[in-house]
RNA sequence: GCCCGGGUGGUGGAAUUAGGUCAGACACGGUCGCCUUAAGAGCGACUGCCCUUUGUGGCAUGAGGGUUCGAGUCCCUCCCCGGGUACCA
């Protein structure tokens, strides 16, 4: 047994330099022939460069390298790019902080990046390397957002947006979490502010239909499904007759239309003083509504306040009985569902019945369990029933509810006042930002044309230098004088450029497009060559994108195939989310707590093969797993254990091919090299075991060293069989091993095949049971009949000395595995 | 509240896809041994719990029921933990 050591960092290098060198994982675009070789997008979620990688990062990237070398080795053409999401906040709060231009200290972190990715020896291909703040790259979003502009999907609307008063900006829907901006965790204010909108809300149906047609987990797809919030219900009108204005509502409900005692409107609904204007409660509604309007969202948000409200002194009528209903408007209806309008059921909502209460309103049940006329007002809500049946509700009453609703809202059609109807939950997507590290919006306001896109042959529009990033309500862009004024492209006269930046989720939403084609300077990319790799094979990343992100990219990508400028509808045909790496006390690693682990340290130490085995080794990669220094030594143990293997075993390179007709211990190493070659295919196949897959190698190395007399070519055999199936985690040992023992290179080699004869062994152990329980285990040949077994079952020590003074009653036998004997 | 996950040794986890091999692979930690002047590294053995019957013994996969010859796995009820989302009419 060698007694030379391990040494990963003379290992390493060698294998980073070669692969760099001879650049092993480019792959070219071959648009002309689909098809002849099985293609294999593999994408990680590009990263933000900030700083260096941490442990998440290295997660991430062995996660889709193990992916992309199984894919190569089972036949694949695989594209395994890499990318930075450079555009951002961070960066620019970072500037402001220290002085250092965002695209300085951008740069500097991509070159850390880019450092890093190559000393964990991910296997990338670099010829396709790109930026999204690079103009090379910008140009192109700049690009798809005229396109989308062309098209009214870009648009720009004043709306009660949400901003966040310390990085000075507004943001998205999405990136308010409980009230706070996600970035900062300040609390959101909102603004009637004028903002560049992407009509996502467009796509809604779509976007929720077709998580039907894409392999992704479960759980994401409910938050998109969640998030989309489709609900089905009716349009139903309610007219004022004192101002002879229509207001329209929606409601899930339509079946309890008759219980509508009052009816409320939003506190930013643009009619609420002119309802108000000459009754006695004018003064009252200015109060409320400006008090409401100032509050933040999250004070607004809470579910738990008390109702409150004022009356407008107005009242509307209810159509499906006359009836005169006063009108009020309070912060618990949104302006932003719907329209900004409901009708008050308070015996059958939660909220109204609240509102009612507090503002001592009539509640009047109209659905009710057979043989009951009323439910007590507080429960009438809550207990739903399958029988359930209208009450109270005119010509509908006694119709069992699920027909009541259809015949109320058919009787709304007929009527005109109302219809079925169906509405989301998802909003339009507010894309500009008032800040400048992003990517500029390419359009410029003239005094004669108004808004004009600035024309596709004076792309990029290029972001400015400015000397202060500071955020004052305003885009830093708009110091820039010198860049804001222009001409306009229609007229020639004087214009003013758009001064916002895009948020950075529109850099990201295409970026997988743009791999396919990276080095197009006459277009975004090359349909053909897109239709070649598209749609992403297997995408992998973290679940905090699971709304953002996914969805962003999703609604691009219909949007641009709606256009003929891409074949497919989804992007991500395969989606894996990985769990966090948690700090060793088991919660999230963060330098206050002083529970960080830096990669660059591990690898340092231990190198980066166990760094990467050790974190797909942990656990299941989709689940959260706590670091441990110790877990992590075991893992170098076994890599060390494999190494002294082929150090032993591998002075001169011969063949290290199954020998034939191995007998003995020969014969065990083979079975248990054929058996994880099985084991570890099966893992890697669809799951995503890696845990599992490295315990079946971690197995077959323990049974090599088992057996140090064993014949030397079975030896061999199984040591380049367990480097063959280590190098997709371990790929500088593996190849090392593999090179050592046949000195050929790993990853030319394709996947091992099992031996379907060494899976199976002449015979296995046959389990006895009386009653359900073992009580003995003979062996028996493989493929006897069931005669057999259960002769052999019931001849057993065990189960005579079990069966003895009972009756059988049966035998069940399970060919190949089990003979159960029930006995009285 | 609603929607997703998940509860298995001292620890991370395996077995859950089709119910079947005394449940616990692999690894960490622990105990002991070999090697060594010593330490480390390495190698090897043991390691779920219980027992005044140490036995081809009993118990055991959050709790309680059920289906079955047989349940960690399937069904019902409940408890606990994690995540998402929430005045969406």
């Amino acid at each position: 047994m060698s007694d030379r050591r391990y040494e990963p960092k003379q290992i390493e290098p060698r294998w980073q330099e070669l692969w760099a060198r001879e650049g092993t994982w480019e792959v070219a675009n071959d648009p002309g022939d689909p098809g002849a070789v099985q293609k294999s997008y593999v994408l990680e979620m590009l990263p933000y460069p900030s700083g260096e990688p941490h442990i998440g990062h290295l997660k991430n990237y062995a996660l889709g390298d193990a992916i992309a070398h199984f894919h190569r080795r089972t036949g694949h053409r695989v594209l395994h790019p890499m990318g930075y999401d450079a555009f951002g906040l961070p960066a620019e709060n970072n500037a402001i902080k220290t002085g250092v231009h965002p695209r300085v200290a951008t740069d500097r972190s991509i070159a850390a990046y880019r450092h890093w990715f190559h000393r964990w020896g991910i296997s990338i291909d670099w010829s396709r390397e790109f930026g999204t703040h690079e103009p090379s790259y910008y140009r192109w979003t700049q690009w798809i957002f005229l396109q989308l502009l062309e098209r009214g999907l870009a648009y720009r609307k004043e709306a009660a947006v949400k901003w966040c008063p310390y990085d000075q900006t507004v943001l998205a829907n999405e990136q308010v979490i409980d009230g706070r901006c996600e970035r900062c965790g300040h609390l959101v204010e909102l603004r009637q502010l004028e903002q560049w909108f992407l009509r996502i809300t467009a796509y809604a149906d779509r976007l929720l239909d077709d998580l039907d047609t894409i392999d992704w987990p479960e759980h994401v797809k409910a938050m998109q499904r969640n998030w989309i919030g489709r609900s089905e219900g009716a349009e139903v009108t309610f007219r004022c007759e004192a101002l002879g204005i229509d207001y329209a509502v929606f409601t899930t409900r339509p079946d309890t239309l008759f219980g509508a005692t009052f009816f409320v409107m939003a506190p930013e609904h643009p009619d609420v003083f002119k309802l108000a204007a000459g009754t006695e409660y004018e003064a009252q509604v200015h109060d409320y509504v400006n008090r409401v309007l100032g509050e933040s969202v999250e004070e607004r948000g809470a579910a738990d306040k008390p109702k409150t409200g004022a009356p407008l002194g107005r009242t509307v009528t209810n159509p499906v009985n006359g009836e005169q209903i006063p009108m009020f408007v309070a912060d618990y209806v949104l302006m932003e569902y719907g329209t900004g309008a409901v009708m008050g059921v308070p015996a059958h909502d939660q909220r109204d019945y609240e509102f009612a209460r507090a503002q001592q309103l009539p509640i009047r049940t109209v659905v009710a369990p057979p043989g009951t006329d009323d439910v007590p007002a507080d429960r009438a809500f809550t207990a739903h029933t399958d029988d359930e049946r209208l009450v109270n509700s005119g010509q509908f009453s006694e119709m069992d509810a699920v027909s009541g609703r259809e015949a109320i809202v058919a009787w709304l059609d007929r009527e005109g006042a109302g219809h079925a109807s169906v509405n989301f939950r998802l909003r339009d997507w507010l894309v500009s930002r008032q800040r400048y590290w992003g990517c500029p919006i390419p359009v410029v306001y003239c005094d004669h044309c108004g808004l004009v896109a600035v024309p596709e042959e004076d792309l990029p529009v290029r972001l400015p230098e400015v000397e202060d990033y500071q955020p004052r309500g305003r885009s830093p862009l708009a110091a820039a004088e010198d860049w804001v004024n222009t001409t306009c492209p229609t007229c020639g006269g004087p214009a003013r450029r758009e001064t916002d930046t895009m948020d950075t989720f529109v850099d990201s939403s295409w970026y997988f497009l743009r791999y396919c084609d990276a080095r197009n300077d006459a277009a975004a990319w090359d349909r053909r060559v897109l239709a070649s790799w598209m749609p992403v094979d297997q995408y992998i990343g973290g679940v905090e994108h699971a709304i953002l992100h996914l969805m962003y990219a999703r609604f691009f990508v219909k949007a641009l195939a709606d256009m003929g400028l891409v074949d497919v509808q989804e992007p991500f045909q395969a989606l894996f989310t990985q769990g966090m790496i948690l700090g060793s006390d088991g919660n999230k690693m963060s330098s206050s707590k002083g529970n960080v682990v830096a990669p660059s340290a591990i690898v340092e130490r231990f190198g980066a093969d166990a760094a990467r085995c050790y974190i797909l080794f942990v656990g299941p990669p989709d689940q959260d797993a706590a670091w441990s220094d110790s877990g992590l030594e075991g893992v170098h143990r076994f890599l060390s254990r494999l190494w002294r293997l082929g150090d032993e075993l591998g002075g001169d390179p011969g063949s290290v091919a199954q020998p034939p007709d191995p007998s003995g211990d020969a014969l065990t190493l083979v079975r248990k090299a054929n058996w994880a070659i099985d084991k570890v295919t099966d893992d890697m196949r669809g799951r995503f075991a890696f845990n599992t897959a490295i315990a079946a190698v971690m197995e077959l190395v323990n049974e090599i060293y088992r057996y140090p007399g064993a014949d030397p070519s079975a030896r061999r055999f199984a040591t380049a069989t367990a480097a063959s199936l280590v190098f997709p985690f371990a790929p500088h040992l593996g190849a090392e091993v593999y090179e050592r023992l046949s000195g050929r290179r790993v990853w030319d080699e394709p996947w091992p095949d099992a031996d379907p004869q060494m899976l199976v062994a002449d015979t296995f152990e046959l389990v006895c049971q009386v009653n359900g329980k073992v009580r003995d285990r003979v062996t028996a040949t493989t493929g006897a009949p069931r005669e057999e077994l259960e002769r052999l079952a019931l001849a057993s020590r065990g189960v005579r000395s079990h069966v003895d003074g009972h009756q059988v009653a049966k035998v069940i036998v399970v060919p190949g595995k089990l003979v159960n004997v029930v006995v009285r």
